[in-house]
DNA sequence: CGTCAAATTGAAAATTATCAACGAGAGTGG
DNA sequence: CCACTCTCGTTGATAATTTTCAATTTGACG
């Protein structure tokens, strides 16, 4: 266990030097397990550590005072979580597992060690949380004007497009591992006219489904459908300072 | 003009040294004026400088392939902008004057001679960014899962509250400065929605409106009607290094 | 006074939610 | 192996919310 499952993330956007290597890996010192349905972090709770995600699939969601949830992200390997840790003293979402999944938690002074100590990790994660960013925006974009159909598409290209940066071998075929209620959290419908966009997604012959597997019949349309713009691609990070 | 806009608003989270002032000063030394309804970063454009806003109301937005558009964010003085040209070759969203404005702009460089030279500033600014996240997460949730009206609501409190942050003597009664189709391209509906929401909203005696002036007459009822809470309290910032 | 953007209103249509019921499959305890 | 229970997915009918379209009206300003 070498390396560590952040690095690798951030060795995606840039090549990450033995001393960095060695400071990131102090993120992941500790595992812990979380089973299928828990949550690491609640809303409104003190807030503690910061985490990494190891393995699994999480998500972060916020639930109304009518007690409808918003799904406001899904999380993979690699993900940093918790982040908002660094501003509030209680927690402003709740961090669960969607998959039995396995965390490393550590500390804000933890982290506060290494970016003292390697300025240009500091500026990688300022790129990273640009990223997730510019994702929540166009979540933001899609609630607020496409149309159900298309929120429901654009989560289905999500996931399988994340799930592919962890295992190159998924291609058009992937198992979603979301409940319809899940996607209804995440794209603001109700689970039973999520389950009609999918009846109509598939009658338009861009997906079939079967168990709990999607496969992509038309991917290109299915991009269409679903305004998708890819925000891991297109960065440029020539600005950043020398590695220490 | 000793003292920076951004210093300012930062200076409101924790105290900023003197060194830490002038360092904060040189991302301010140029100012540009911005006339209503221009832009300052266009989406797709290949993304240039950063800036700071040090005078007037600006806004992000989003627009999709059917010609819609999504207000992201209101964008007040102190406010920084187009963060996202630190991770990003071209711009993700566009950013235009909603009054007559000024903003300084700066470049990456800049911003990062100074991120190596003060850790501590480095550190306040993923707190700032945390801060807007909370903002974004929460309108994603209002987006996704709340009525019609409690998002209107929302947008009257959050332009009163932020407007209040820059002058006290703003109270129940303020300016607005958003017609009701930007009202609606920042909620995800229609002007003639927004339209008919104002209307209740007054029928239900929590505003009044004349001229482009709103009075909140029952603030409370408002704030529950919106669902809001108030991301600039609760902070946490007892974990930031000493400042250098 | 004329013009133009913004606000307002009504009526009809489209989208999405709600309610209610049923079916399929996975575990569980007997 | 058989009920039994639960969650999840599916479907139909109806209701609520929001959009669209088409006029007006209002107010600011040259």
């Amino acid at each position: 266990m070498s390396g560590s499952c952040f690095a690798e993330r951030l060795g995606d956007l840039v090549s990450i030097t033995p001393a960095e290597q060695d400071a990131l890996a102090r993120l992941e010192e500790r595992e812990r397990p979380v089973r299928r349905g828990a949550a690491i972090q609640r809303e409104n709770d003190r807030v503690g550590e910061l985490f990494i995600l190891r393995k699994g699939v999480m998500m972060t969601s916020m639930l109304l005072d009518d007690g409808s949830r918003q799904i406001l992200r899904f999380l993979f390997p690699g993900d940093m979580m918790g982040l908002s840790s660094l501003a509030y003293r209680e927690a402003p979402e709740t961090i669960t597992a969607l998959s039995d999944s396995i965390v490393c938690p550590f500390d804000r002074s933890t982290l506060s060690g290494i970016l003292a100590a390697h300025p240009r990790l500091g500026a990688l994660m300022m790129v990273y949380s640009q990223i997730e960013r510019a994702a929540l925006t166009d979540r933001l974009a899609a609630l607020g004007r496409t149309s159900a159909k298309a929120r429901v598409a654009a989560v289905l290209i999500e996931m399988r497009n994340r799930l592919r940066m962890l295992d190159k071998s998924i291609n058009a075929t992937f198992t979603l591992g979301l409940t319809q209620e899940e996607i209804g959290d995440a794209t603001g419908l109700t689970a039973v006219h999520v389950n009609r966009m999918l009846r109509q997604i598939e009658e338009d012959g861009l997906i079939a489904r079967a168990n709990g597997h999607i496969t992509f019949t038309n991917e290109r349309a299915l991009m269409r459908a679903a305004n998708y713009v890819d925000r891991y691609e297109g960065l440029d990070l020539s600005w950043l300072p020398a590695a220490r």
